[in-house]
DNA sequence: TTTTATTGATTGAACGTTCAATAAAAACAT
DNA sequence: ATGTTTTTATTGAACGTTCAATCAATAAAA
């Protein structure tokens, strides 16, 4: 049903299908003929909308980073207290946030993981992004701890929430989030003991 | 250079060799003509000793986690004091020794991470370890922690563990073990103290 | 001479990309 | 409204490439 204006939503469509896909084989056997299917159409359109299979990838990467940098954005910007435990918090909750934790969204974003080891622009985005984690939680930190004992209790906090994660993407049971967010909310209150913040 | 006794020579080498082309181009990129080159051999002789590409990637990821299983066990068979704390320790140093703790290691076992979640025989051998893993930790602590405490502290150890692990193989700077090594320390501390242990 | 180890050209299957053909909507003309 | 043209969206078969696996030929040890 050709009609004009496609692109946004055809795009967005094969971005889903390319996660669906993903879900359902693997980023090795995930072709653009399987992902084309998914979404209804025919192989042909990928190159077409996104130059080509990498330029799909790549979109989808990027999208879920988006979906996840909205996510804690969003938390952030309601915290109801400016104190370093809300934004931190705010930030835990982000990234178990409901859209991330959702099988397809897992596993696309584990294969993209190991993906971006060797291939340079996927490396880029996934950089930005473990540096924006990192970072963030690092300024709260320091509001209550010294510079070095910020930076520690940064590098152990995204630690202990990639590693939920990565288990949880690997469970057959997959992800227990309440009990995910339990474990990093403890990491954080020793962490913010050590201070003695009253901020 | 045809000799007898070939096979275990040719296995071991053709192993290592599947390592450094990982590290090289990624499992994607991974061609048996590559790693036969890494290896100096023949590209047909993988088949004829692995049974085919696939029985090479199963022998190399089952190689890895040998090798981490022997070296958690050797520590863990030098503890000098047998309580909970010096026990955990000889499994966090396993997991971050030195063997494991490797470009090409890490690189190949992310690798294998994330297509075990659609291979059958490669997530059977990761669930292994993984349980492996979280069971000798809840051991320990169930020496000084109720049921429920100590299944808590196994799963945060471990996901703490692994999300050091992961975030070291995808940094540029690569993995500063000493440092995650304390982190791991720090956080079973915590642990152990919740419990006034005294074991 | 027999056995064991190894080679590498060949084969067939699978993949991403391309592009001429097609179909439907939109724009225009009457 | 109605018919005609133009534009936009989409298809899917064909093409060239790449890969894993095979196997007859070869070479070195036994």
């Amino acid at each position: 049903m050709p009609k004009v204006g496609m692109q946004p939503i055809r795009r967005q469509q094969l971005i889903k299908a390319t996660m669906s896909a993903i879900d359902e084989v693997g980023l090795a056997d995930a072709t653009v003929a399987r992902i084309a299917k998914h979404a209804g159409v025919s192989a042909g359109i990928i190159s077409h909308y996104f130059g080509g299979k990498d330029g799909l990838l790549e979109s989808t990467m990027r999208q879920i980073l988006n979906d996840l940098g909205s996510a804690v954005a969003e938390r952030r910007a309601n915290v109801d207290e400016d104190t370093p435990e809300a934004h931190i918090r705010a930030i835990i909750d982000g990234n178990f946030d409901r859209s991330q934790v959702n099988q397809s969204v897992m596993k696309t974003w584990l294969a993209f993981w190991a993906s971006s080891m060797h291939q340079h622009d996927l490396q880029r985005l996934q950089r930005v992004n473990d540096r924006r984690l990192y970072s963030n939680l690092c300024s709260q930190f320091r509001r209550c701890l010294s510079k070095q004992d910020a930076r520690r209790a940064a590098r152990g906090l995204a630690a202990m929430i990639d590693g939920l994660w990565l288990r949880g993407a690997l469970a057959p049971e997959g992800l227990d989030v309440d009990r995910a967010r339990r474990l990093a909310y403890d990491y954080l209150d020793e962490q913010l003991a050590q201070g003695e913040c009253f901020a």
